[in-house]
DNA sequence: GAGGCAATACTCGGATATGGGATGTCCGAGTACTTTGGG
DNA sequence: CCCAAAGTACTCGGACATCCCATATCCGAGTATTGCCTC
């Protein structure tokens, strides 16, 4: 798994703190957690396109959540960044060589790909059921001045 | 996900179609579905360093299951082939830049790690839940005669 | 014919290349602010 | 003093390099079989 969904979860949660009248530049999100400005560019391009996100060019631009952090599952975000493909996709591998005449029906999935199934089934389920809301009290019940240290250390650059 | 685990999910079942007595080289096994031997092998090596196969060298040598397809789960498979690492690692971002100052205290696990966890840990649960044998008889109740047609062609070579 | 021995063929196991995608970087298009000149 | 317009600085967005790991391959060490030679 890339490590871009960790700094877009992060991202996000900071977006959140920063408050919705104000929009972030990547720049000043890459900063605050020393990550490549660019390359963290890309990750919030994502998200843009998937709609968690707005962007907006020019000074006072940036980026700022399109939605209330409630209404963002981790699977949303995760989706955003490495794509929708399953992580455990079936190669068909019984088809091919001997083990696969054309006499047999294919027709129903592999029981491989079933089994690995439910398990992905299951991963995306508990990134659904939590939103980025949840992850951002939580944060916050660790370290309580983690967003007005964001806020300070934004409105003082 | 690397697709050496669909390579090793099949040819665990394929070596319980083949029998407790025989074992199967590294070479039938890939031909069986048209695999790359030489990597297919290694597969198989990881396999037998998690204890999951033994190997044997030299002729009528090869691979045989370690221990009945029931006590195998999914999690043994794909832990063995893919390691033991999460798919989610945390770098811990929070610690660094003006964000993580040296005051705030780390003892607690980061939100966002937290809760990529739980749902990783969803899906291991789902994994160690199935078994092998599981996946065994979903396959022989879609193709009856894959483990005959098994054996007759190992028998044939 | 029986037994031992050498030759052989086959296997795993690890060391060795290669390619594609994740990672990282750079520049152009566009926008809002600022400043400056004129009315 | 007010307004307009040009200049400027800052932003995103996508195109362009680079690096690492999954993928793929090859060769050596070891073993059971097989055939042969001797007794």
């Amino acid at each position: 798994m890339g490590e871009g969904v960790e700094w877009a979860l992060h991202s996000c949660v900071n977006l959140a703190w920063a408050g919705p009248d104000r929009a972030v530049s990547a720049a000043r999100l890459a900063a605050w957690h020393d990550l490549p400005t660019a390359y963290l560019n890309k990750q919030l391009q994502a998200l843009a396109r998937a709609g968690i996100v707005t962007s907006a060019p020019g000074p006072r631009g940036g980026f700022r959540l399109a939605r209330p952090l409630a209404d963002i599952s981790l699977m949303d975000v995760v989706a955003a960044v490495e794509g929708p493909e399953e992580a455990f996709r079936c190669a068909e591998i019984r088809q091919q060589g001997p083990g696969g005449g054309p006499a047999a029906s294919y027709a129903a999935e592999c029981a491989v790909a079933q089994a690995m199934g439910r398990a992905e089934l299951a991963w995306r389920r508990e990134l659904a059921a939590q939103s980025l809301d949840d992850v951002r009290q939580q944060a916050e019940r660790q370290a309580p001045d983690a967003p007005r240290q964001l806020r300070d250390w934004l409105a003082s650059r």
